[in-house]
RNA sequence: GGAGGGGUGGCCGAGCGGUCAAAGGCAACAGACUGUAAAUCUGUCGACGUACGUCUACGAAGGUUCGAAUCCUUCUCCCUCCA
């Protein structure tokens, strides 16, 4: 690829999240003349957004530090329609209070890395409800209906797909990438966004906007999609064994988000810090020129510069603490980062809680016999005591004693418990 | 419309009347090694019970049998060939 004069395609193209562009050289030309307004679409299907979507929400964060205006387009109308995109089955429906929880649940971490306002370069928040939810379907059949072709329509991947597989395919789903398109358009028409970015997946989607964008005489728009992001080891990005990588910090401590980071493979230290922080390049390049152990401080500094935009710069340091303390030092008293959660006397029985039921409560092991293995496999420890008995139970006057106890389940997982106050 | 093949645990894939909670591989989890990495080696990997065990599972529903993932019937979905 060229080198690009703009210098917001010119910094996400040196920091790897350009998969592919529609007319690169045309969008660097007019983004190297003037200010543009660009947006991603976000799901409303969960109240956070996880590890995975966090590519796109640098992108829009770039793009306004370079001077842009990001749009950020809540799903909440085709979030009611579900995108077919990769799914054999249509997703369960959500209802508008749910998907109102949601939007507001994932608003609250865009507040953390762009500037909303009226400005030139502020960023604002939309919601395709808004415009979606009153459109009247005879004027849209005639407005727009007529310019997508259904024998186009039935290549595109997304349909194609079940189709071939003969998955049922409704009416309802069969509509969302024409919904797409719409807020392409509706979006130049009313906020002049001439740019639409998304992950590789979202290709078709994004595409089928601009078509419709010129069909309607609008101004030229671009599609602009980033690499799907796998772990070197193919993990898809976000997900681990334990769930998730949320990114509210209700969701997901940051402890636990910081770990997240900082077991990074040796493979991908210096990719992610080019995706997920902010650093120079020319520090990157530092950091990923380490070798053999000192490669961890890399991890170090990527893991913080990930988790102090989510979380605070100032939970950084408990964190240290605590990480320290449980992987060199062994015990941990100073327990501030680490999730930790409270029983009450409704918990015991007798004074007692079995640990297999405790481990449980904490998501370390998903059923009993799942915490019986792990005990058979000497990975438990409560305060770094091996626990070689299945049966084993913890008692209240441990928690008396100790107030925070850490049970920890292999090398990296620890959780704490203590007992409520009253 | 006609002929044939097939749907097995998170995925791939054996099994084709009992010894099948189901080979093998991948993924995952844990242990050893190490750098909270990778690779490697070892163990575990449906649920419930301390355990002999019990329950639920091989597309769905029925049936045959002392006994079925395995046989029969119907339904359903996928694939291949012919028209």
């Amino acid at each position: 690829m060229a080198q690009f004069k703009s210098e917001f395609l010119h910094t996400l193209h040196g920091r790897g999240f350009i998969h592919q562009g529609t007319d690169l050289e045309g969008l660097d030309d007019l983004m190297r003349r003037t200010p543009i307004a660009a947006y991603i679409g976000f799901d409303a299907t969960a109240t956070s957004l996880h590890a995975g979507s966090l590519i796109q929400i640098m992108m829009l964060t770039h793009l306004q530090r370079c001077g842009h205006k990001p749009i950020v387009l809540m799903g909440g109308g085709t979030t009611k329609v579900g995108d077919p995109t990769g799914k054999d089955t249509a997703r369960q429906l959500l209802t508008d209070d749910d998907i109102a929880t949601n939007i507001a649940g994932i608003q609250s971490i865009f507040n953390k890395f762009i500037t909303f306002g009226h400005k030139p370069s502020d960023a604002i928040l939309l919601n395709n409800a808004d415009w979606l939810d009153h459109l009247n379907y005879m004027n849209f059949l005639r407005d727009y209906g007529r310019f997508f072709s259904v024998n186009r329509m039935l290549t595109f991947d997304s349909v194609k797909l079940r189709l071939e597989r003969e998955q049922p395919l409704s009416f309802l789903e069969f509509n969302y990438m024409i919904l797409q398109a719409f807020d392409f358009a509706y979006l130049a028409q009313n906020f002049e966004c001439r740019l639409q970015m998304g992950g590789s997946d979202q290709w078709g989607n994004v595409v089928n906007g601009i078509d419709l964008g010129r069909r309607l005489g609008l101004p030229q728009l671009y599609g602009l999609s980033s690499p799907l992001l796998e772990t070197s080891s193919g993990m898809k990005m976000g997900k681990t064994a334990s769930g998730a990588i949320w990114l509210n910090p209700d969701k997901l401590s940051a402890f636990d988000y910081w770990q997240f980071w900082r077991n990074t493979s040796d493979a991908d230290v210096a990719r992610f810090l080019k995706l997920y922080t902010f650093l120079p390049l020319e520090e990157i390049e530092k950091l990923g020129a380490l070798q053999g152990a000192e490669i961890n401080d890399a991890k170090k500094v990527l893991a913080d510069e990930a988790t102090k935009w989510i979380h605070s710069e100032a939970a950084l340091d408990q964190i240290h603490r605590d990480a320290s303390s449980l992987f060199t030092k062994g015990t941990a008293n100073a327990l501030g980062a680490v999730e930790t959660i409270v029983l009450t006397e409704q918990d015991f029985l007798q004074g007692e809680i079995p640990l297999i039921h405790l481990l449980q409560k904490l998501s370390l092991t998903s059923s009993n016999s799942d915490g019986r293995r792990l005990i058979r496999s000497r990975a438990v420890r409560i305060d770094d005591t091996l626990i070689e008995d299945e049966m084993f139970k913890v008692h209240k006057d441990m928690l008396l004693r100790e107030k925070t106890l850490v049970i920890s389940s292999g090398k990296k997982n620890f959780k704490g418990v203590k007992l409520s106050d009253n």
